[in-house]
DNA sequence: TCCTTTCATGTAAACGATTGCATTACCTCC
DNA sequence: GGAGGTAATGCAATCGTTTACATGAAAGGA
């Protein structure tokens, strides 16, 4: 049987006020009855119960980590950012892992972190308003990932504006007929990162003079094999795009493997871009816009740290900017296209030539 | 205040002793009274406090997961396996990231799981005798993937195995000059399966009566990027090899990206061969072993189940089977080498041309 | 009818800390 | 020398369950 708070008052002839004082480093502990009760706890290989401790001070020294797909590269990711910080804080973190729909429903159901935990951080997760409520009537500070729920704290990286530079690359680039992949707008839930992306796709082709054609819009699933085929449904049109926007590298993976297995290239015959910049993507030499993943990850833990330590009033927000990777699957439209010759128009200026542009 | 089971014992007009019986299903209770407790706890939208039920219990309903890199594709994929299963027996998991090595050892000098986790789960964590020692004094059911822990339940792939077939894959393509990139060798804490592929390497090639060369041994750290540099350096030897084998996809990877900036291919120029069945290798044609790996969590996560039921009597041990898939990365040796047409010996009987075989 | 069982329920003792509120002892300063 | 302040410590209530044991009622058996 572990030793108790009880054992090491005995042993170093103190209450069990003064071991648990002195054990947290609280003023008011004189420094020898400190070391005494330090040398009992040792002697005894005494650990704090975690529960009985939560049960008596209310904290619980753990954080709920709440995502829709730990496996997928962006997550892993943003956790190992998050955990890298809140470990350091010595906080544990209890991860809920809702991809699966079901899963998802059960968890609104029975709220496990319910009393669990002394924070949440919920990642890209789209949640009905009954769940966010549920979520805020936790009462524990929440800190959201792209998504954004009244009185939390918030990360996120400005998918319009990311977006935007991705199409206007292209657009620079001359193409006029561009498509883009988009993801997980199939989901019920309806996460909103694929429908802002979306929108401003729009936008800018509609800003540019470029008509919108509902045709060049292909739904992937944020997965490989998914957009590879929104790629071949892309280029089976009659009049196919000469640019392709995926919206997630992913995406983008699958799209090159289904130009590679039509014997087409990139740039020369298609150009793609990306969104995330993956660590594959250099090795594929895509085109992208890139996020700092960890980096956002442990932007929300040290939102957690600050309303934690209630330093700070209000719950802030921070917006984390992206940037255009310039690489090798995007390069200028052919002037004189065989199927259309009546839109050679050249386009604006061209993108610069640097391999990495800032934005 | 959130309701507590006083509340709720005073509602239904019974004792907490009862509605405790009632709430979690125990026998002994009669359906009309379980049906009052029910209800009252429903009417006051109760839930147990975790903590105080595991202080009183002694159980925790958590799981501890222990491994090196969250952010790995290969550890994200058994977490979300060991997710899926666990999360069906309303069992939460702690996660605990300990590739820092600082992050490790203060893992292990304050044990944050004591008492806090019915079981762990460890994965691939190269552990001093010490460490194991201190695991184990948890007195909870541990289920370890990949390293060896007495009295442990295991799971793991059969890395000799697996080598083997890659290497003697190679042999029977006519490779004579075989390298062979592998992983975090470098790291003090010395993990285990780099080793034992090494070795069952080494192996191949001397039932082979191929010579053994340090210098075509390489170290990468199964990172994309070390992979490549792994690459460049085989690949400036004075007799270079006509094949690599990498002992993880994403450093063969890398490998492919050195590869491609000399004006090299594969399998024409070298032919490499991977280890896990990345996502992305079907992507990029990569010839590997596959191995399940959500599977594996999942049976990890299985274990641990069956351990905490107390249904099963012994810790069991089950090793679970990889596969080579043959892709487009390797191929036969050219007969005649440009350095040494010395070795033109045809090797033996050329594997069978089936894009994926089954072990 | 009386004695066992069996079932439903209640009583109260853990579980192992934290913490508000004394209490004590020792200074310091008129 | 007494009033008042401060630092160190102890007392005991509290957190919210679970569970061994006791109790009582109803049912079954001889």
């Amino acid at each position: 049987m572990a030793a108790s708070i009880i054992d090491v008052a005995r042993r170093a002839e103190v209450s069990t006020a003064t071991v648990s004082r002195a054990l947290r480093g609280l003023p008011n502990v004189s420094e020898a009855t400190r070391e005494r009760v330090l040398r009992a706890a040792e002697e005894l290989s005494y650990a704090v119960s975690p529960h009985a401790s939560s049960l008596a001070s209310g904290r619980t020294g753990t954080v709920g980590v709440i995502l829709p797909f730990v496996n997928r590269w962006f997550y892993s990711q943003v956790v190992a950012g998050i955990d890298s910080v809140l470990r350091a804080n010595d906080l544990d973190i209890l991860l809920y892992n809702l991809g699966d729909e079901r899963v998802h429903e059960r968890f609104f159901a029975r709220m496990p972190p319910r009393r669990r935990v002394d924070a949440l951080i919920v990642l890209n997760l789209p949640l009905s308003a009954t769940e966010s409520e549920s979520l805020v009537s936790l009462e524990v500070p929440i800190a959201v990932l792209g998504t954004r729920i009244p009185g939390c704290w918030h990360v996120s990286i400005d998918n319009a504006e990311g977006t935007s530079t991705a199409v206007r690359h292209l657009i620079n680039l001359g193409h006029r007929r561009i498509g883009m992949i988009s993801g997980a707008l199939g989901d019920p839930r309806g996460f909103t990162t694929p429908i802002v992306r979306q929108h401003a796709y729009r936008t800018v082709l509609a800003q540019a003079g470029i008509p919108y054609d509902p045709d060049l819009e292909a739904p992937g699933n944020l997965t490989i094999d998914e957009g590879a085929s929104a790629m071949a449904q892309l280029l089976s049109l009659p009049d196919p795009p000469t640019a392709v926007f995926a919206e997630s590298d992913q995406m983008a993976f699958g799209a090159l493997r289904t130009m590679g297995r039509m014997g087409l290239r990139a740039p020369d015959d298609v150009s793609v871009i990306g969104f995330d910049n993956h660590e594959t993507a250099e090795l594929l030499d895509l085109t992208t816009i890139a996020q700092p993943v960890a980096y956002q990850g442990e932007l929300l833990a040290q939102q957690i740290l600050d309303a934690l330590s209630g330093s700070s009033e209000e719950p802030a927000q921070v917006v984390v900017p992206t940037r255009l990777v310039v690489r090798g699957t995007t390069g200028a439209a052919r002037v004189a296209r065989p199927r259309h010759p009546s839109s050679p128009r050249p386009g604006p200026e061209p993108d610069q030539h640097s391999r990495t542009t800032a934005r």
